[in-house]
DNA sequence: TAAAAATACTCCATAGGTATTTTAT
DNA sequence: ATAAAATACCTATGGAGTATTTTTA
C-alpha cells in the first residue's frame, strides 16, 4: 500500500465516479481503476459497490476513508511542524544569564526573540558564569549571557554587549555631590564585592583597577546579588564599583558616578553570548541570529 | 511522497545506521541512502544529521518520526477497522418489531447476535407490521420482526418463527376447566381483539376464523398491547385468541387454551424477519445469518 | 585504513497510457 | 444506444541493484 493509493481513494469516494476522479488525478480511467482494485485486494475488503452506472462506498468503504482522511490531514501537518522545527520557530530554549544581564541587554532580546518566534518555549536560569559553562556542557542549557572570560573550545562565544563601570555610592557620603569620582579618592572607603568565585572576571578586573589607582580595597562585605550591593550602599555599608546598567535598578539612598582616574577602554565590562560550538538546533541558530540582528 | 518513503525513514531513524537499516528493509543501501534523500527534498528540510561515520536525528527530524509513527500506526488500525466493518463486526443496526415478537424468538435472537458480533450497536423499535416497512424503505431501520403478509417487492422476508393461536379465557369461565376449546362454544362470548389497523393480519385470521367456527364475534374491546389483552381478559372483560406464545407473560386469572375445531394448520401464526432487498450492509448480512443459524 | 554514506550506472518492475470490451440503463 | 467501468496490452519512469568513490574517525 502506497500514499497514491490512499489519495485516489479519497478522490474516487469524494466524486464516486472513476472517470471525473481520474480526471483530477490527472491520470486515465483504467490506471485508477487498477490502483483502486489493487488496495481492495490488500485490504481484504471492497471500497465500492461498483455497478456499471453507478458507484457507491461500502460500509466498509465509509469507515476506512474517514480514517484516511484524518490521516492524510496529519501527515500534512507533520510535514508542517517539521518545515517550522527546522527553521527554529517551533521546539524549547534553555537560557542561562548572569544577575547583571537581567537589568541591561536581556529584557530586550527576550521581547524581540518571543515576539519573532512565538512557537519557542523559553526557560529561564539565572546563573553564574560558570555554572553556564557547565550546563551548557552537559546539555541542561543550550544559550547563556555570561561575563567573559570564556576558556572552552567546545563552546563558542561573542561579545553582545558593553558597558563602563560606575562607582555606587550612598547619597549622603560626601562625594555625592560631585560628578565624576576618582578612584583614588575611594582608598580608604570600605568595599562592597561580588564573592570571587561567583564572578572572577569582574572581581578581579575590580581590584586590578584599585591597584591602578595606587591602593588595594578594603573588602567591607561580599554578596551574591546585585541588588543585594546596591542595597548594602544604600545602608551606607560602603562603596562599590558595579555595571552602569545597575542604573536602572533604581534603589533610593545611591547615587551613581563616572570614574574620571581610569581610562574608558579599562572600565569596559561585557557580557557575551555563549552556546556550544557543535550546536545544531535551528532553534538555537534562529535565536543566535536574533540577538546578532540586535 | 509515498508511505515507502516513511516507512523507509522510521526504519533509519531506528537504526541510525543507513546499511542496518537497509538490511532490515530487504535493500541495498545505495537506494534507500537516495529515497531518504528524495523524501528530505520534498519535505524542504534535512531529517538526518550525516557523518560519514553517524547519522542523527536532526530536531526536525525527532519531531517528524513521532508524527509518522502515529500516522503508520493509525494507518494499521484504518485497515483493521475496515476490516471489521466489512465482516460486519462493527457497525450499528437498527432492529424492529412487533409487539408479540418480543415474547418469543427476539430474545433469543438478541442475546446470540449480542455475544456473537459485540462490535455493533443494536438499537430496538416496537412497532407494527406497517409502520416497519415504512421505516425500512426510509432507512431508518435495517431489520424488522413482523407479521406476514409483507407485499412491497424492495423488502425481502423470511419465516423464521411460527406457533399456534390458542384461547385466553379468564381462569373463573366456564369453559376454563376443559383441557381443549371448541371455538364454536365462544360463538356468544364478547372478544378482546387488536384494532385491526396495527394487526390486519392478525385481526382477519381471527374473524375468518370465526366465521369457520360459523360465528361473527362481538368485538368487546379492543387494546393496542398484546399485555392489555391479556389484562381485559383477566379482568373478566372477555375473552381473546392469542399467539401460544403469549402464554410467557405470566398472568394470575388468565388460562389458555388449544382450540379443537380447527385444523393446526388455519391456527398457525407467523413471524417473519424482513430487510431491504438491494441493502449491502454486511452488518445486516451478518444479523441476518445469525438469525437462520437459530 | 577501514567503515559507512554517497555517487554512477544499469535493469526491470510497475504505474500509467491507449485501445477495446463489457454491461447496465 | 450510451455512458462508464473493466480488461488487454504497451510504454517508460523510477526504484532497486552492482560497482565504485568519497570521507572521517
Amino acid at each position: 500500500m502506497e500514499l497514491r493509493h490512499l489519495r485516489y481513494f479519497v478522490t474516487v469516494a469524494e466524486e464516486l465516479h472513476f472517470g471525473r476522479a481520474a480526471e483530477r488525478l490527472h491520470i486515465a480511467q483504467p490506471p485508477l481503476s487498477q490502483q483502486i482494485r489493487q488496495l481492495e485486494k490488500e485490504l481484504g475488503f471492497e471500497l465500492f459497490h461498483r455497478t456499471k452506472r453507478n458507484v457507491q462506498l461500502t460500509e466498509a468503504g465509509q469507515v476506512f476513508l474517514g480514517e484516511v482522511q484524518q490521516i492524510l490531514k496529519q501527515l500534512q501537518q507533520a510535514v508542517q511542524l517539521g518545515q517550522q522545527t527546522s527553521r527554529g520557530e517551533i521546539g524549547q530554549l534553555v537560557v542561562g544569564f548572569v544577575s547583571s544581564a537581567a537589568y541591561n541587554i536581556l529584557p530586550t532580546i527576550l521581547r524581540t526573540f518571543r515576539s519573532c518566534v512565538p512557537g519557542v518555549r523559553l526557560e529561564l536560569h539565572e546563573l553564574t558564569t560558570d555554572q553556564q559553562l557547565e550546563w551548557l556542557q552537559s546539555g541542561r542549557m543550550d544559550v547563556g549571557f555570561v561575563r567573559p572570560p570564556v576558556e572552552d573550545n567546545r563552546v563558542s562565544w561573542e561579545t553582545i554587549f558593553e558597558e563602563p563601570l560606575m562607582v555606587a555610592l550612598p547619597e549622603t557620603h560626601s562625594l555625592a555631590n560631585q560628578g565624576y569620582i576618582c578612584l583614588t579618592s575611594l582608598a580608604n572607603e570600605p568595599f562592597i564585592l561580588f564573592p570571587r568565585p561567583l564572578a572572577p572576571g569582574l572581581y578581579d578586573l575590580i581590584i586590578s583597577l584599585c591597584q591602578q589607582a595606587g591602593f588595594s580595597p578594603s573588602v567591607a562585605q561580599e554578596a551574591i546579588q546585585m541588588q543585594t550591593i546596591v542595597s548594602l550602599v544604600a545602608a551606607e555599608m560602603g562603596v562599590a564599583i558595579v555595571p552602569a546598567s545597575l542604573q536602572n535598578l533604581q534603589r533610593t539612598g545611591v547615587v551613581y558616578r563616572h570614574i574620571r582616574d581610569i581610562p574608558d577602554s579599562s572600565l569596559k565590562v561585557v557580557i557575551a553570548m555563549i552556546w556550544r560550538s557543535n550546536d545544531t538546533s535551528s532553534t538555537v541558530q534562529r535565536f543566535i541570529d536574533t540577538v546578532r540582528s540586535l
